[in-house]
DNA sequence: GTCGCTCACAAACCTAGGTATGAGCCCGAC
DNA sequence: GTCGGGCTCATACCTAGGTTTGTGAGCGAC
């Protein structure tokens, strides 16, 4: 796979991947925090889900600790909310009165474990473990695909088209059929959709296909 | 998508789905047992997770409802079992004594829910709802696949080989070169290969190796 | 042994894919 | 207006893909 990089400042130093914590109890967020930061990890302390909304995240793989009851939003609440925003990263939750149910929507919902206090040290790292490998995964596999979109971004419409039906399996001048155009000008835009998408076999294009889920003609 | 179907008996009339109940408690077999078919779905009870395993179950969509304390194992431990033997049914697990450990682990290991006794006969009736759909996907899916698979063992070894590296988008005089042989012998095998498996195009065929997950050469 | 299958290769022939050169049309931006 | 981009098409030429027919070697099963 070809990642077609954006111009970037070039960061030299590896960001160590970013934990960010949620709970309105400042002593439990100060011991998360300690506790975090002594694996090496970064940190983000917000005592409400609403400081979180407001300011941006740094682009590196990381998490959430989120405390199911906070001020003014249930934390499951707040979860849907950032899933809704596109928000993607793994949660991992933490309550000293879960329940079942609560239990059971979260995980349905995504969370990556869900901690009943008081929990070992050991038990919250292994979670934030877990959910930052999770984060990773998402990434590379976004990372990937985005690359994939920006390419298919600047095909024209009849260059899309054409691509559309020749990853279907159309030969040429069926294309050229359906879309009411000689074969001769299909074989053009086909090869103008074979160096915008910077590939050059059409297995390739196929498999750029399937990854792109190019709507079938 | 060819439906290559393998002979069959042709079952006219479409059974039911299953629900498999698994509960040691006799009254509450009965009980779940007249909810489940009150909405004309199909059950199996038993008393003993030895039980199910023993004998076979029909080819039809359905699902499991566990209870988490059985004798002689966990529901949980049992449920990790069935997935060892490849037991793919979606499980409903109901507790009387469920905590959030118990609740994590279940819905980690991939159950549909995780319903706390005494929970309303909705409840149930949505769980295992959501649970036979899952079920439906999944066969559906794996049909698929099987009969791609089926497909892909009628194969030489030399056709498999032809065919890794055709996907991979090598022309058939690369594909020679890497293999030792005539282009005129590449394209024989190729030709065989795409009528044993089904395709017309170059298209279907690397669609095909995708979802076979053929492995890169 | 011989039958069937796999594998390999060749000659001949046809179709499909790909590119280059050149040219005309439309349309929106500067 | 004209310039560029997108779209269209033609001729010409070359490469790649695909099938048929025919040949022959190796090998395991019956």
């Amino acid at each position: 796979m070809i990642r077609q990089t954006s111009v970037k400042p070039a960061p030299a130093a590896p960001s160590p991947p970013l934990v960010v914590i949620v709970d309105d109890d400042p002593a439990v967020r100060e011991s998360l925090d300690s506790l975090i930061r002594s694996v090496g990890l970064a940190t983000r302390l917000f005592g409400a889900p609403a400081e979180l909304l407001q300011g941006s995240l740094p682009d590196v793989p990381g998490c959430i600790i989120l405390d199911v009851r906070l001020p003014g939003i249930s934390g499951l609440d707040f979860q849907d909310q950032l899933a809704r925003q596109g928000i993607a990263l793994p949660i991992v939750f933490m309550t000293g009165h879960g329940d079942i149910p609560m239990t059971v929507r979260a995980m349905k919902a995504g969370a990556v474990d869900f901690l009943a206090k008081p929990f070992r040290d050991q038990e919250m790292l292994d979670a934030v473990t877990a959910a930052i490998e999770r984060d990773r995964q998402r990434r590379g596999a976004t990372a990937a695909l985005d690359d994939l979109r920006s390419a298919h971004a600047t095909l024209t419409t009849r260059e899309r088209e054409v691509m559309t039906h020749v990853v279907a399996g159309l030969m040429n001048k069926q294309v050229a059929g359906v879309l009411g155009l000689s074969e001769i000008t299909v074989k053009i835009h086909r090869g103008n959709v074979m160096r915008k998408m910077g590939v050059r076999t059409l297995a390739d294009l196929v498999r750029m296909a399937e990854a792109l889920d190019v709507p079938k003609p």
